[in-house]
DNA sequence: ATATAGATATAAAACGTTTACAGTAATTTT
DNA sequence: AAAATTACTGTAAACGTTTTATATCTATAT
């Protein structure tokens, strides 16, 4: 036989049953008072009174769980970076890795529409070959995601993710394949303007150098091919010596340098990174090379460091404001259905910001 | 008369009952399997792997709200931080304001006993007066929340909202008042080291100059009274001339001391924000002053920009990753009842660091 | 007198879990 | 052989909402 005793409340908090006990009408009155869904169900001007001072009286605040169970709707919107290689790190560099996180979800915060919405932050820790994990799809606590940086190992988890919820992607590139939608600058066709730039100001031996831990993310791919483009086009000889791969740390930097048999060949470095080429500067200095003089450096992103160097770096904008904007006004746009869930490139217009670590001889 | 109509679910998701009825059980069972409370409750083997294999065939993943409002716990906690004055901001901007709230961030997930929360970040635009909002106890959906850098004005709040749940503070400083736990460094006694050690250089006119949007924070006045104790300390005159307010912006500054009567009489500058410090730099140099032989720039913080400027910046380092670790430790250890929930000032201990910018002549 | 419409209100179903309470059959203990 | 224990399973209550389906009353139109 099933047990009919009723058993008692053991939460202690202010809930919509006391409100409407206290003011003898069904919770179903309440809630539609307190959500102004007045004009389907009118309630009587005294009730109303009455429903909202109790409220304010008994100190009510709704709970969002059950809203959101209820309305299958949580207001809850992801933003899923890149994160890698955690072990390895100390604390320190760990809080100062993924400073772009930071700018994204500061400009995400402050957008007008996002009033409504909570951000939940999630670093992918990620090595090549990841599986999918189930906790990435967040258990339906998500309405929406915005996933910086994926690497060419995502495709599988994007397509499955998507069909659960609106994913908008930032620095995929323009991806024929791509089945979600995705915000991002031309990577590919602004460090082909970037190296031409170098070959412009005479350097003909340029090499390019990649973070290491980057080096599989769809962007850097792109940056590589474009500097590829532009040594062809202006029928510069390419050689696997010129593209090399370093960690972004101060030490690994250094080793990488003073480890260079050809650092006498070349007369400019391409870094796809502020972060990377800021590093470069000393050991660079310290082997003897003046820059701009001996060896040209030309960052990407225009991150706040790139101004503080010395000499300042050339580099390309990545306008992250307008791009996180762009990103949080389509998802809520998908949200609120005021525009389809599909895929398709929406590229942001950028440009190259040349200062002196470039300058011609 | 009520209802009596069944009526038909709507949604399509896998939920327990489908398992359940897939395999002739009860959800009861099913749950019981799926979490493993098998001491508890014996479920014999072969329904076990009936279970589970049917709870991978349909696809089966929980409902992480249905899960939260039945047990009361959510497994988000919060990250409160501030930010100010939105509207005279460009998106820009924005985007490059308050690195240190993602530098907490890229700690705090990376903290192993994180793995089952998730983090919902929350910026908080404030200014003087601001009363409590009733969002920012964010209705249930948070277990606790980190508060960064709160100003005087959020007494009110802080002791209301952490009556709902844990609260654990940064930057509050070492406060007798406080109704909740806090971790910081001691910024009022490294304010006076910094400035002491300015004065053991030779300077004797030491101006502060403090960033105008943080000049309520809690810690900002502990590194004032920090300032004044050396001074008075060391029989210094002190003086209102010297103690000044700009913009952290590049064209606030350069007004600043183009105006600047005094500019001819101080030989050092104590920024208590590493930030505005090296903004300090150019418009300093524009008007003929060497740094560090005419005037002395001292920093805080010792954020990334203090190594990279020229000179580098003698600053007083903040531990970040060791004071977000700290604080979470201490926050999960409150949530898993580990550790009671109390005030209670935790210092971090820190250093200052001198570099070029404070030189002896 | 009898539909028709509008205003006001309610009971209970759903959202998807977990668990308090209850039961039954097989096994062991007395 | 009765009693107690063990092994397994089930029912429905609870979490706090929103909404569907229904009901009642009053006023107006046929």
């Amino acid at each position: 036989m099933p047990p009919k005793k009723k058993r008692k409340r053991t939460s202690t908090r202010v809930t919509l049953e006391d409100i409407a006990r206290y003011c003898d009408v069904s919770k179903a009155t309440v809630s539609r008072v307190l959500n102004d869904h007045l004009n389907e169900f009118p309630v009587s001007e005294e009730m109303i009174h009455q429903v909202k001072s109790a409220a304010k009286l008994l100190g009510y605040r709704p709970n969002r769980l059950a809203r959101a169970i209820r309305n299958q709707r949580t207001h809850l919107v992801g933003l899923s970076f890149i994160h890698i290689d955690y072990k390895e790190l100390t604390a320190d560099q760990i809080a100062y890795e993924n400073q772009v996180m930071g700018q994204f979800s500061n400009v995400i915060l402050s957008y007008p529409g996002f009033k409504d919405y909570d951000l939940v932050i999630h670093d992918r820790v990620e090595s090549a070959g990841t599986p999918l994990k189930e906790s990435d799809f967040k258990s339906d606590l998500l309405e929406g995601m915005i996933y910086l940086t994926p690497s060419d190992d995502h495709r599988e988890f994007l397509e499955v993710a998507s069909t659960e919820f609106p994913i908008v992607l930032l620095g995929q590139g323009e991806d024929a394949e791509a089945k979600v939608p995705c915000i991002d600058i031309n990577n590919r066709k602004m460090a082909r303007k970037a190296t031409e730039h170098l070959i412009e100001t005479g350097r003909k031996n340029i090499m390019i150098l990649i973070p290491e831990k980057l080096q599989h993310i769809h962007c850097i791919q792109d940056r590589i091919l474009g500097y590829k483009d532009a040594l062809s086009a202006s029928g510069l000889t390419q050689s696997d010596e010129f593209i090399r791969t370093t960690r972004s740390l101060k030490e690994n930097v250094e080793i990488f340098f003073s480890n260079l048999r050809s650092i006498d060949e070349i007369d400019a470095i391409f870094c796809p990174s502020d972060e990377l080429a800021a590093l470069c500067i000393a050991p660079l200095q310290a082997l003897g090379k003046k820059i701009p003089e001996d060896i040209a450096l030309c960052g990407f992103d225009d991150m706040p460091v790139a101004q503080h160097t010395t000499p300042p770096l050339t580099t390309v904008r990545r306008p992250v404001a307008q791009q996180a904007h762009a990103a949080i006004d389509l998802l809520l746009k998908i949200l609120n259905k005021k525009l389809p869930y599909e895929p398709g490139f929406h590229e942001i217009e950028t440009e190259l910001i040349i200062r002196e670590s470039t300058k011609a001889n």
